[in-house]
RNA sequence: GGGUAGGUGCCCGAGCGGUUAAAGGGGGCAGACUGUAAAUCUGCUGGCUUACGCCUACGCUGGUUCGAACCCAGCCCUACCCA
């Protein structure tokens, strides 16, 4: 059942940038091994950066082997300095405790579950006392070498506490507890966490005398260079009351042409034939963006759901499709459009359109709101509005008397529904 | 503790007594062209206001002045150098 063809697969997709000693694990995973990973609750929910973590444990449980995915309610406590150019702010412990949670239920959603081990590393670097930490853990580092790690060195002339500087002692000690406990021998995290997960490999044999192995993968970026994951609107995040589905589906249709092979062989389960096959497509009849769609479905589909992204796709085929909105069937379109934001109005009293779109959240202002109706970039149910006109809502807008849809762009957009209607 | 250079809008960065809501660039938003892509071109990019206009803004607090981002004083912070 385990296979060998995991590193086979990882490289194939793009998921393999380094590891501790190649050839020592492609021995190793002629056996079933144990994989981990850790996510940091730095928020409420975990967003599409951390999904490659989680696509990378679920392929290697596709492969037969074990994973386990650590939350670090422990260590978020401390505050990792990889990448960081900042000393960060700390969370109070009540609130990393609430983003745990949270972030379990999405980890599970993801990974196979009946296959899947989640741990919260607070289960016992909260109970280390501080001399167990310093003679049983720290005796084994060296300053020397902990000065040489990047994390460490890069923050020496902006400022690291001694808090963060120990990170990289705890992540380590997280290896050996799992190690002690569920047999755990490999650790996988993006290349950024290299420091951090060798040391952990070196404590391992240190206290446990056991070789174990790092494999990470590249990060992420998008082939104009954009910082990858982040829309006009921040994070894209997996919980679907900070991003709706809507949203969610919408920036991977808008993946760049180039990154679309990449990002299906990154986020998605599909098989190389079948992504070979959607290429060929997508060479073929690029305007179709079929490369686009599927992937957006497949992601959408594993994170929000079949139910959400049949929603999804009937809400996109609405507002894209170029169909005249007056002859759409309301129902479908208010069943559609139902993940998008929305406000309701009395048809007695409609308020101003800035206002609606600034309630909205499609305009930041009510200036905003007016530049935006200046420039032409306004829509009413589809039908864009003169540049220079100042519309207001009428009775007449509202489909079927109960529903009206405002956008903003090509993308955007909210709907305005009749109160009780 | 001493010295030097600095702290300007989302970011970088010009301005150094009035014509400065603050050059230029980046980023962002929108329009055109396409394919809900990329590239390119165009417009916009503090808030309120139908509008005249009003308010807020150049680290903080005071002061000089008819008038200050710009001058002065004190303070805070950052970087580098010396103890």
């Amino acid at each position: 059942m385990p296979t060998t063809d995991l590193i086979a697969d990882l490289e194939w997709r793009g998921l393999l940038k380094q590891c501790s000693d190649l050839e020592a694990l492609k021995a190793a995973l002629k056996t079933q091994q144990t994989f981990y990973c850790g996510f940091d609750p730095t928020a409420d929910s975990l967003h599409i950066g951390n999904l490659l973590p989680l696509m990378a444990l679920r392929r290697v449980q596709e492969h037969g082997h074990k994973a386990i995915a650590i939350v670090g309610g422990g260590t978020g406590l401390i505050g990792d300095p990889s990448g960081k150019a900042n000393e960060r702010t700390l969370n109070t412990p009540e609130t990393v405790a609430a983003f745990v949670k949270r972030i379990e239920v999405q980890i599970r959603s993801i990974l196979i579950p009946d296959k899947t081990i989640i741990e919260d590393n607070a289960s016992w670097i909260c109970k280390l006392s501080a001399v167990e930490l310093l003679r049983d853990v720290g005796k084994h580092f060296t300053i020397a070498w902990m000065l040489a790690k990047e994390s460490v060195s890069a923050r020496l002339e902006s400022g690291i506490s001694f808090t963060e500087f120990t990170y990289m002692i705890l992540q380590s000690y997280d290896f050996v507890v799992l190690n002690e406990r569920h047999g755990c021998t490999v650790q996988i995290g993006g290349s950024d966490q290299w420091g951090n997960m060798t040391a952990g490999i070196d404590l391992v044999r240190k206290l446990r005398g056991q070789q174990t192995f790092v494999v990470t993968f590249p990060l992420i970026t998008t082939s104009s260079g954009k910082k990858f994951g982040k829309s006009e609107a921040g994070a894209i995040w997996m919980d679907p009351a900070k991003t709706s589905p809507y949203a969610f589906y919408q920036f991977w249709v808008n993946s760049e042409d180039p990154d679309v092979p990449r990002f299906l062989r990154q986020f998605t389960l599909l098989s190389h034939i079948e992504i070979e096959a959607i290429e060929t497509e997508h060479n073929a009849r690029p305007e179709l963006r079929s490369g686009h769609k599927r992937l957006a479905a497949e992601v959408t589909r594993m994170v929000h759901g079949e139910e959400e992204l049949q929603k999804v796709i009937l809400a996109s085929q609405a507002l894209f499709g170029g169909a005249d909105l007056a002859t759409a069937d309301v129902s479908t379109l208010i069943e559609a459009t139902a993940s998008a934001p929305s406000t309701e109005v009395d048809l007695a009293n409609i308020p101003q359109v800035a206002d609606l779109l600034v309630t909205l959240g499609l305009a930041t202002s009510k200036g905003d709101a007016g530049r935006l109706m200046k420039g032409g970039g306004f829509y009413i149910n589809n039908q864009q509005v003169d540049a220079g006109s100042v519309p207001t809502l009428s009775a007449d807008h509202f489909l079927g008397g109960r529903l009206c849809i405002l956008r903003k762009g090509k993308k955007s957009y909210a709907t305005v529904r009749v109160a009780g209607a």
